[in-house]
DNA sequence: ACCATCACGTTAGTGACTAACATTTTGAGC
DNA sequence: GCTCAAAATGTTAGTCACTAACGTGATGGT
């Protein structure tokens, strides 16, 4: 609590940016995405659509979220880079979820709640469904650059593309449970039992970090 | 050449479709996806906008391609419930796309070289990249569909949908570096490897179907 | 207290896409 | 060949996402 945002302009604007962003998520859940305008949106949160469109590029950046592209990369990065790649980009994309989703004993808080609305609507929606995958495969490029392999050889770029899309879509498959089960059941688990039915379940087993 | 569609009108209808089509991709590749309008599209080809979204609901799919999901589904229906799952999808995978680009020696046709038009722009553009990939989303869809395993258990379901996802997350890796190849590349091959640096060198190499 | 900066509003415009209606062309029966 | 229903296309008007330009009031450092 010591090093809260100093200016108090900087804190106005974050905090009309999560209020319009609550109130588009609700509207996009209650009466579907498409149904809902952009002039909607603003007129619920109280603003004027130019508003909107200053704190969020496009509709649908409504409902994305920002991957912690960062953290995942540093984490890839630091993995030996003796163990097999799926294992590599598969642990470090469990280490991120548990670095998420810590806190919570069974229930989800409010910040984790909005985040499985705004996952449904991603799930759900063609449009942000679409966005979606294409931000994941942003970070994907992310992972293959972090992982450190010499760019000389073209086909150890391509099997390290391979492998780290691979991983990619099982995490998606596990987001996408996730969301379904209401974030009921614990992400990394969803993540470790997708990774091991796509890759076997030796390729991810011996991950335990104690 | 003995079916040809019958009436006068479909040749013509598919005949301007073509047309469209073929203009959209040649204006897209030279002035960017972005840069052309659709008006700009329909004025090349001699025709109306509102003719261009008769034969294409929206701008992007003017470059997106049909996935041949019925052929591929067929396929993973068709292959042995014994073998693990990435064998089964991935084996599909390679067969249609050995099916796909079939007749060709070493150089493309003229088939072949629009649809390495249309791929090089699906991959550079973000906006077809994000309609893509949420295409290549519902064939794996309808892959998982044709596995055939009981809907009554959700574990099992959930691995195939991760074990699909993977296989076609290092397929899509596959068809981006055969755009960037420019088709020099086999691209059944391609899979083939990039299938091999997902899950390993033995979930694809005796697949070879002499 | 002064003033540059920032957040927000307003207006006008572009372009993707839709709905409704008019027009021409094709195909099938007579 | 003629007629008529259906299909393909054109035209117009409209909605909505999104952008650019400009104006205004509040903020915060000096």
């Amino acid at each position: 609590m010591s090093e809260r945002q100093p200016t108090l302009r900087e804190r106005q604007r974050s905090e009309t940016r999560r209020l319009v962003q609550a109130h588009a998520v609700r509207l996009f859940t209650d009466h579907g995405y498409d149904a809902v305008t952009v002039a909607d949106v603003a007129e619920a949160a109280g603003v004027s659509a130019m508003t909107v469109y200053r704190h969020f590029p496009t509709k649908e950046d409504l409902v994305l979220i920002d991957q912690p592209a960062q953290l995942i990369a540093e984490q890839v990065a630091a993995s030996s880079a003796m163990q097999p790649l799926v294992r590599r980009v598969g642990g470090a994309l469990i280490d991120a979820a548990t670095a998420l989703t810590d806190g919570n004993g069974d229930e989800p808080g409010a910040d984790e709640r909005f985040l499985l609305d705004c996952l449904r609507l991603m799930v759900s929606t063609p449009a942000l469904r679409a966005r979606h995958l294409d931000s994941q495969y942003a970070l994907q490029q992310a992972i293959v650059d972090s992982l450190g392999d010499d760019a000389s050889d073209p086909d150890a770029a391509f099997r390290a593309q391979a492998a780290t899309s691979a991983c990619m879509a099982a995490m998606h498959t596990a987001l996408t449970r996730w969301a379904e089960d209401d974030g009921h059941t614990k992400l990394p688990d969803l993540i470790a039992r997708a990774l091991a039915a796509s890759f076997g379940g030796d390729a991810v087993a011996s991950h335990r970090e104690d």
